[in-house]
This record gives structure tokens, C-alpha cells and sequence, in this order.
DNA sequence: TTTGCTAATGAACACGTTTTCATTTTGTGA
DNA sequence: TCACAAAATGAAAACGTGTTCATTAGCAAA
């Protein structure tokens, strides 16, 4: 009765749409599929119709017949991190251009899956699905979601993670962290560091996991001494932390390789702020992921770039030609890592 | 024929386990709604069934006859800003836990809003929308969304925003901000601090014209001078930029009094960095919001903080009120603003 | 005009659920 | 045992759309 109540029954329906304008309601359906065959003045018309009574095709009564919901999912433990709110927007950009929009569902900061959670997201039916949490099984994720197409976002080839998915099909996109990483390796030998610490990242993280593995192995073809390896969680507190017991309860070291920015944040503002100790000229600092914070004049830090844009591109890319064809064969796309040198190496 | 198109042709239906557990489709349907009609026994025979079969109750189907989407549209300028990604996670967090999803939009950073956008929303039928985008007056936004419930995130009781209002029901949150600055205020003039610049945030922001006229308020209030207005955009380059500016072309200044944190981030390292200048020696800076990087050492920023838990509580009670009773009055929330004293001033 | 082909058209069906509504079963008190 | 209310049940209708399929209109070539 009121105003409210009176929008609320305003939503126009194709019926109303068809009678207004002396057609079918097929031919409104039509109007709106681009590639329908219909006359184009008939097409004008019922557009203009449509517009008139505001009306917009209802996705839900779409997706019931099409099978195609036009909804991602997006899969992660935290917004909040600059890292993955870059590709939450990133992607959302990318996937609203292309008509598709962005469901988000958020995991505890644990990486701890609730079964539930999956059971839930497939009610919405997504046409497909982003995983940040890297420690998502494929074989998990597939005995919940049928008809929605699964993408992964994993670092690098981890051999754990193909094994668990054998037999399933899935499209990857890995990240090479070598390169980077071996640009980082040599600049710290140039500069003199000779005892490198990894501050790592979430236990849980395949990406943690493997930069590790790969800094090893960098360090050893070298010939340079394993690092001292810290535990951290990706964050600033812990990371701060980490560094101060490195230097007054452990012995220290030249240079500290952080899984992530926001972690070498946490260990430069420790080493200036609360040891005394000067970064670069004392301690050397390089991070990984090149977030926009890097370039903030109290840290300028050197750091691992993934390409952000690049790296959105393939993945809209592995998605729509998912959509397209669903039983193509499994796709994998691969990115590089680059240093980019600020001012926390020399 | 292959393993993927096989399980994409699993999709169990109501159907199937209405005919594997011997009962009609609608007592599936019961005993997926717990305050429907049906012998306990049942009930759980049909959940066991529907267990084993991987059945969840189609979204899109339910919503078509129920006219409830489960669905919360959120319509965001920038993910990656600190305080909104800290919004969208702690909403997300609360309104999935009581069976909400977040969909999310992005509008372009200049807060335009392609009406095309609304248009494309509005065809997923969200319960309601949260729009941060303040800018976006609710007469527009109401006319796009018929059944949907916008709510609107607004500061602080703005005159041209209520008069745009007029004659539409709308449910409002708003903030207080006159505490928090006052307190400010208060303390930078307890510190000896006399031409103060405001560092201002968009120009189209409700917020930052609130922030703007409040503090000159206070100012004139405590008999103080009017402040420099900088222009500014809430980004940190520009802050930076602006700063610079003030002490290179300008008449510089005690104190800056920024719109927003990442703005105080960017004063701060031009002052530091760039000018030579000493916070809070030569010059105070206050920020808004109390992102988490607010805390970290190298910025160590007073500021005023919005709480957001708080926060997020207010709006999920307004969404949950509105969607268990669409037509009663329209509500408003108030939250207060409060400074928080770290070391950027004294 | 005739033939053939393509474009345009609308009736009927399908998608997977919830909700009415009429009917049957169960439970309770006299 | 009976009467009556309450709970349990399923058939049918509804939600708003896309798609199939058979039919008609339009048009160029023979």
C-alpha cells in the first residue's frame, strides 16, 4: 500500500513487457540475446518498451533454463590482505566486463575449510570457481561443485598438489618463482650478505612452501649456506616479531628474504624501529608480491614482482574458455617473477 | 562421456531424492526448511539421503518462488583500499554466517556510475545492496532496484544527501564524526599547533565534505584560524604530492589533518622523506579511519577511529531487520567517532 | 509463376524449487 | 468408542525465463 510496498510489486515481467508492445513473450527474450534471430525494428521496439517499464531479464529464471548462473566464485581468507584485495579487484573488474559477477566467500584465516561452506557455495550454482586458499585440494573442491568448473590458483608446479589431483581434470596457473627469486639470490651476493633468513609465510601455503624450496635451492647452486628459516603467517605483528627474536635470541643474519610484503614491512620497522639497526646498510630486505605499498617511501622495498595485470588476464582467460567449452582439455598457463629493485638490498 | 562431463550430469535434483528415500518432492523441500511440517523420522532419512546423493537445494530455483535471492550486493569503488576491504571482509564474515552471500560490484575510481551497472545488478535480485559509494544518491539507486532493499552507508547527517531523500524510505548508518575530530582538535592545539592544512580525501566523497566542514567547525569553535584546504583523493600519491606542494609552493603548516589514514601515510613521507621535516617535531599529522597499518612502526599514526566492528554489527542489524520485515519504518543507526593517541603529534 | 531457401515467429515445454490447498493421518479429551 | 483439532502429506500451480520445433513470411533465382 505504501510507496515501498508499491516498488516493491513494480517489477516488470517479460509477459508485461510482450503485451506492451504487441509482441510475444519469445520475442522480448529475444530482444535481449543478441544473436536471436529478430527483426531490428522489432528488436528497437521492445528495447525501448523494456526501458520504458524498466525491466531487466531475471538471472535467476535465466540460469534455471540456461545451466548458466553467470556468478564466479571467489574463494578467501582474507580481504583484508593488499595482495588479494588487488586480485579480488583486479578480477571483478575483469569478470563484470565480461558479464559476470563476483560471488565472495570467506574462509577462516586458518585456511580450515568448513565442509558446509562448499555445500553452500554450490547452492548458488557459480560458473566457476577461484580458490586463493591454496590449500584447497582439487579432489575436495571437485565432490562439491558439479556443474561449476573449477579454476586454481597455485604457485609453481608443487609436486604434492598434482599428485593429489590425479585423475582430475583442471585448469592451473602456475607462477615460475624462480627467476625472481634467483635476480633477488644474486643481487644479495653482490651486495655482500652472506646469512639469509626466510621469513616465511602460513605453514599451510604451497606458495610459502615453495618459495622456501626454491630460495634453498637457489642459495645451494651458489654455493651459498642454507637459510635460517623463521615462521611467520604472512603478517605484519608476527613478522615483527620473528625478526626481533632472530636478532636477540638467534644470531641474526645479513639479509632477510620475506615470503610476502607486508611481512618484510613487519621485519624492516623491527630491525629500524626497535633493534637500531639500519636497513639497507646493516640488514638487507627483499619481499614478494610487489604490492603497491612496496613503493611507499618509509620502505621502498626490493621485491619479487608478479605481474598483477598479466596474471588477471590469464586467468579470465582460462575461465571464459572454460565457459565456452566445458570439456576442452585442462589448460595450464605460466607466469614469470621479476626483481624490482628499490632501495632495501643497496 | 569423460570423467567431467559425467560429473557435471550428477547435479542431484529434489526429484531424484524424493524417489530414492520413497517420499514426495515436497517433503525434500520440508526437510530442507526447518520450521515446516514433517515427522522428525523422515526428516532425517531424507537428509541422510540427500547426503549421499550431494544434494543442496538449488539457489536459483528457491529464489525464483520465494523472491528471496540470499544475495547482498555490494558496490565498491576500490577493493584494495584498506577500509573498505576491511568492510567487505567483516561483512561477508557476518552475513554468511547467517546465510548471505556477497556479490560484488565495482564502479570506476572517479565514483561515475554507468547506469548499465545497476541494470545488471538489479537482474540478480539482491536482498539488498550496500553501496559505499556515497555519492550515489538514493533517488537513482531506488529506481534501478525495485525489490531489493538498498541501505545506504552514509556520514554523518549531510543536508544535500537528506534532501535528495526526501520523499524515499531508505534505512541509514550514520557517523558521527564531531567526537573524534574534536579530540583532535583538542590535542593539536595542546601541542602548541596553529595554521593547520586539511589534506582533504575525493571531492565527490560525502565523507570528506563532512570531515572538511566539521573540522572548521571546531576550529572556529576554539577560536582558531581556518585551515589550508589541499585537495586530495584519498590516494597516497597524491597526498604525497599535495604536501609537498604546501611547503614547497605554500606557506606550509603545524599540522596536517588528513581525510583519511593512507593520506596521513603520504604526508608523513614526503615530510620525512622528501622535505626533511621531523613528525611530530616540526609538524603534527592526524589521520581517519584507523586502518591496521595505522599501528605499524614507521607511521605509528594518531587518528580518528570509526569502530568497525561496531560498525558492521549496526549495518548487519539493519539488513537483517529489513529483510524479516521489509514495510516497517525505515531505521537509522549512529555510531560515534573517538581519537586514538599514538605518535604523530606529541 | 514456381521453386527453394533463409529469416522470423509463437505455442508448448522445460528448468528446480516453494507454496497453496484439499485430503489423510495422528493425537487428545470426553 | 467417538468427536474434533492438529499435524502430516502430496497433487497441482506458480515463479520468470530460454529453447525446441513446427509453421509462416519474405525474397531471390529459375
Amino acid at each position: 500500500m505504501n510507496d515501498r510496498a508499491d516498488k516493491k510489486a513494480a517489477r516488470a515481467t517479460a509477459d508485461q513487457v510482450a503485451r506492451e508492445a504487441n509482441v510475444s513473450r519469445v520475442a522480448v527474450s529475444r530482444a535481449f540475446n543478441p544473436n536471436a534471430s529478430l527483426k531490428p525494428e522489432k528488436r528497437d521496439r521492445i528495447l525501448k518498451v523494456a526501458r520504458a517499464l524498466n525491466y531487466t531479464p531475471d538471472m535467476a529464471a535465466r540460469s534455471l533454463v540456461t545451466g548458466r548462473s553467470h556468478l564466479v566464485g571467489m574463494i578467501v581468507p582474507d580481504v583484508c590482505s593488499p595482495w588479494e584485495s588487488q586480485e579480488i579487484d583486479a578480477l571483478t573488474t575483469a569478470l563484470q566486463a565480461e558479464g559476470f559477477a563476483t560471488l565472495l566467500f570467506k574462509v577462516k584465516a586458518d585456511f580450515s575449510m568448513d565442509p558446509r561452506l562448499l555445500t553452500y557455495m554450490r547452492g548458488f550454482n557459480p560458473d566457476s570457481v577461484i580458490a586463493f586458499t591454496e590449500n584447497i585440494l582439487p579432489d575436495v573442491l571437485c565432490s562439491f561443485l558439479d556443474r561449476a568448473v573449477p579454476i586454481y590458483v597455485i604457485y609453481d608446479d608443487v609436486e604434492q598438489f598434482a599428485g593429489a589431483a590425479s585423475g582430475t581434470l583442471y585448469d592451473r596457473l602456475l607462477v615460475r618463482q624462480k627467476n625472481g627469486i634467483e635476480q633477488a639470490v644474486a643481487l644479495l651476493q653482490g651486495y655482500g650478505a652472506r646469512r639469509i633468513a626466510y621469513l616465511g609465510g602460513k605453514a599451510q601455503s604451497l606458495a610459502n612452501a615453495e618459495r622456501e624450496r626454491t630460495l634453498k635451492e637457489t642459495l645451494a647452486e651458489r654455493g651459498m649456506d642454507a637459510p635460517v628459516v623463521l615462521a611467520g603467517d604472512y603478517t605484519y605483528d608476527t613478522a615483527y616479531q620473528a625478526t626481533l627474536d632472530l636478532f636477540r635470541v638467534g644470531d641474526g643474519a645479513d639479509a632477510i628474504f620475506a615470503a610476502n610484503d607486508v611481512g618484510a614491512f613487519g621485519a624492516i620497522d623491527a630491525l629500524r624501529h626497535e633493534l637500531g639497526l639500519s636497513v639497507p646498510d646493516d640488514v638487507k630486505v627483499v619481499g614478494f608480491d610487489d604490492i603497491p605499498q612496496a613503493h611507499w617511501k618509509s620502505y621502498n622495498l626490493t621485491t619479487v614482482r608478479i605481474d598483477l595485470e598479466e596474471r588477471v588476464r590469464a586467468l579470465v582467460r582460462l575461465i571464459l574458455m572454460r565457459l565456452r567449452d566445458p570439456d576442452s582439455e585442462p589448460l595450464t598457463e605460466t607466469l614469470n617473477t621479476r626483481l624490482i629493485v628499490r632501495g632495501t638490498v643497496g
